[in-house]
DNA sequence: ACCACGACCTGCACGC
DNA sequence: TGCGTGCAGGTCGTGG
């Protein structure tokens, strides 16, 4: 999936063609997403989009009748088409305007979602326990040293917990764990505050830089229009397992951790 | 309260 | 060419 970038990035391109536009038309091609989409996503027609926003790898479009959750999932895409050609593969839902304009869900996996929410977002059980965004001052050293006080789980485990900061996925969290010099394998509970303030400044500068490069895409991912990201060539470990190390040459290694492909290198990170 | 792991899906790369 | 295996950007729910 996209990862926070890929989902702000995602926003930023959609949020021009959807403001203050009217929904004259939903079409559920394939209701059966990580949750069944409800019938009642038809309330959203003949409504205004007033804003579109992001919580976590969450998109909000709000409407004064509810607002519509959607989550990309590990491969789901939002494009925005005008005109828009006959739906494909995996189009699962449309979304469309008075503009004429299209946005089109695709995912592959289905691992997505599109939820329809009438009460209070606060009230909403996937947005409520959520930690703070990694790009706001709420993301701190103090923050951080809290929630990972005495626990004996892996760094990148815990990073990558929404518990504890919402955003980070696989690639962003090893590639912050690397700038930082923090192997992945440390314990949470035992990384100096001097270190964890690294890690927060490697974790705000690595989405930053990935958001300006306008995400990354391995496959599925494009942005609003159609284009990939370019992060990817800035990947100094993801993916890298086996190659010489972009700092110190040294072979990066790579282990399972948390069934998850984590990649490090040896020598820079402790 | 924590943690590890299975589950949900499709597509693709790989080895035989 | 075809088939089986394992892996992929997430995260919820379970059982220990």
């Amino acid at each position: 999936m996209p990862e926070l970038p890929e989902v702000e990035v995602t926003r930023q391109g959609i949020a021009p063609h959807l403001l203050d536009q009217v929904v004259s038309q939903v079409v559920v091609r394939e209701p059966r997403l990580r949750w069944p989409v409800s019938d009642r996503i038809q309330d959203l027609v003949g409504q205004r989009v007033r804003s579109v926003s992001r919580r976590a790898k969450y998109l909000l479009l709000e409407t004064e009748a509810g607002v519509l959750i959607l989550h990309l999932g590990m491969s789901g895409s939002l494009r925005v088409l005008n005109p828009a050609p006959p739906p494909g593969k995996h189009d699962h839902l449309d979304l469309v305007l008075d503009s004429g304009a299209v946005l089109r869900l695709n995912d592959p996996r289905r691992f997505g979602a599109a939820i329809w929410w009438q009460l209070p977002l606060e009230a909403q059980p996937l947005l409520a326990k959520l930690g703070p965004e990694p790009l706001t001052l709420a993301f701190n050293v103090d923050h951080l040293a809290t929630r990972l006080k005495g626990k004996k789980g892996a760094i990148k485990t815990a990073l990558m917990d929404n518990h504890v900061v919402v955003g980070v996925g696989n690639i962003y969290a090893n590639e912050a764990l690397f700038a930082a010099g923090i192997h992945p394998k440390r314990a949470a509970g035992n990384v100096s505050r001097a270190r964890l303030g690294k890690l927060v400044e490697e974790v705000k500068r690595v989405l930053a830089r990935a958001i300006e490069q306008g995400g990354t895409t391995l496959k599925d991912f494009t942005q609003a229009d159609g284009k990939p990201g370019y992060f990817v060539q800035q990947l100094n470990v993801y993916g890298r397992g086996g190659l010489p190390c972009n700092t110190c040459g040294t072979e990066l290694r790579e282990i399972k951790l948390g069934q998850r492909a984590t990649v490090y290198c040896p020598h820079c990170q402790s």
